[in-house]
DNA sequence: CATGAATGAGTTTTCATTCAT
DNA sequence: CATGAATGAAAACTCATTCAT
């Protein structure tokens, strides 16, 4: 009102510093809101049972995140962060297209087989008004934080300049490479299919099948 | 409600009788759950507001449907056994093995693209607790209901009996023909990329590319 | 979605006939709000206890009222409609201007007095958000739905006229009117003068010396 | 912090020395939450806020007041003391009723209108629980610690006694001064009248009218 | 003394389901 | 059969207060 000396006077709803504060609880919330939403989906995850299973109270969801959709984003991009390196172990730089294009393939699946819970949030995100958001955000305002997609999306222009890759719109070939792969993990998590490291193979080559010239 | 041209397959699956004067208020209840569901989600969808569109009273509702949760999966079973019919007509039964597959797969694309309500519908319930459960209990009941499925089914077993598809299992083949295909129209609704009787050929050639040996 | 032939498909949020259904359920919630604000303000009155005091259900109240702000205008707008027929009663319309003032003055704080808990639920109104936004929306839109309001402020306009009112703005003309006469009633109500008959007449008298040319 | 004209009068009232050296925290705080009150009300004014406001930790507040509840009564207390000097200075003691009367008469309507947001907070105050439990405890208890009322009361008992003012209990006196006062201060702040000099002498005319003989 | 992270009781609001008419 | 008013359990979120550091 003019008269403020007191600088810093807007309220903050979520001021942490989080420099090194304990990680612990916050860490413990995702973990619990990713467990429950794997298991039960948005709607069987209300804030509470999170509290609950995090050993926090509900009140303090709220110190670490604004909001429960700002929770659930946080979940996916702390799950992408993590898988993200994993991925990029002993990438084959130098190697031919489709020995890059099998280590993400094959690498990928492995990591949705090895982390069940871990793809059933991601299949419970990427289908919820908060996955689509979030990929109508990364088509039209360039926000390229998934580098996972963008290094896939060269390999397939790459591929493509090359005349080594069918010469289809890049959403096309994604929703081969992931369609295919996520229909094949959720087989294997519903107990259709044993993947196992033969099978995953062949997979891949199916898809490479699909998308190479 | 004068455009049910589905009506044919709607019969009283409760017990009253419904013979011919009145009025199809269980189809009415079906189409307003399944516009309201594919435009905003479960969530989006109160019983209250399905009650209204469909022009009935609330507690009609649960004079056709024991559950708001029977409602949906009795939408989804309306809904695919309206799908197959379409997709029979002009079956190409004495045709190659690629002629059906190609007809099947555009056949689909096509109604899936023509009908996006009824695709916003399906996406969001296979991803909901309904549609997973619903899964399950077709792995493990055997219940083979879904006759669309068995068609394509004994193709991949023709084909691979005849050497023409790779031997895979079944469940893979089917991963690699409906995970492609949703993906891809999903990205289509979603306005990533325009579909056109060009692109939907050629995606169907990539799909085929990816299971013929 | 262009095809809906279903017409009123717009999801009511509070339809509500309300032509002669019971208004049981509506007054019951009317009443308690006006009595639990008054005895305890806003802050003490819970949606959930004004619910219990009206012997409905919590979810009753928002079949009447689509906000607990509603439900709050609404317990004013009432009791205005309710004060102004007993103004009106016997309003000497003939009489001279003192006669007339008189009329208003004692009329309205023989209401008050009688009705403290609507005295009371007034004066926490008059001071919240919600009156004083209800008081701007009065002043620049012209809502003139409070007669009793406009009723005085013709007799300041006549007195004005006539110079036998001091010609002071309405407005100040009204804090002396009603600030004098609320502080007074609100002295009774704490026990710090007894109001009989005489008083009240001289208070009037006072009111008026301080207008009067 | 450094604007604190009315350190002067801010002494410990807990159980530290403060001597000199600590920062008034208290005094601090004591500002922000009366900044806040008559910004946002009492709801819009969470202890985190005003804790910010003040500079101070949120705990901190809880070292100065027990209780949120005594923080408020304490802002009121303070600024109850801060006016009576100012009100007193230049008291012409020995002019005539009329124009001591004036003294306070314009000197407080002054005062209000100067600084709106001590108004504000007055204004939330009284009509709170926590102004009306002050009043009723002032009734009976005798607690006569506002002095400035008792100068006005001793006024009026003067006049009363000397056949100048009206016989009517100090109460009625009283809230004709007030209640008017008050109205018009809250016509001004909410823009209804523009007051200035000229209009404020002629309302404490008016005023005066209705209590002389 | 000062802090601010943690808490959980309490608040408003929604909605599937029932049942008297 | 059809209705829709009534319900209350449950959900997201807030905030005064405490207490370990």
């Amino acid at each position: 009102m003019g008269l403020n000396v007191h600088s810093a006077t807007t309220f903050p709803r979520k001021p942490h510093d989080m420099t090194r504060e304990t990680p612990d609880k916050r860490a413990a919330i995702l973990r619990a809101a990713m467990e429950l939403i794997a298991e039960n989906g948005f709607h069987g995850s209300p804030t509470a049972m999170i509290a609950t299973r995090a050993g926090v109270g509900t009140g303090t969801i709220y110190r670490y995140f604004t909001d429960k959709d700002v929770l659930i984003r946080e979940v996916h991009r702390e799950l992408e962060e993590r898988m993200h390196p994993i991925l990029m172990v002993h990438y084959p730089a130098e190697r031919s297209l489709k020995e890059r294009f099998d280590h993400f393939y094959t690498g990928l699946m492995r990591f949705l087989l090895d982390n069940p819970m871990e793809f059933k949030f991601l299949e419970q995100f990427y289908d919820s008004p908060y996955g689509v958001a979030m990929r109508r955000d990364k088509i039209f305002n360039q926000k390229t934080s998934e580098q996972r997609c963008d290094t896939v999306k060269s390999l397939f222009e790459e591929g493509i300049a090359a005349g080594a890759i069918k010469d289809l719109p890049i959403a096309i070939l994604f929703a081969i490479f992931f369609g295919t792969l996520v229909s094949v993990v959720r087989d294997h998590t519903l107990g259709f299919v044993e993947l196992d490291d033969e099978l995953i193979r062949r997979t891949a080559e199916a898809s490479w099948d699909a998308i190479r010239r």
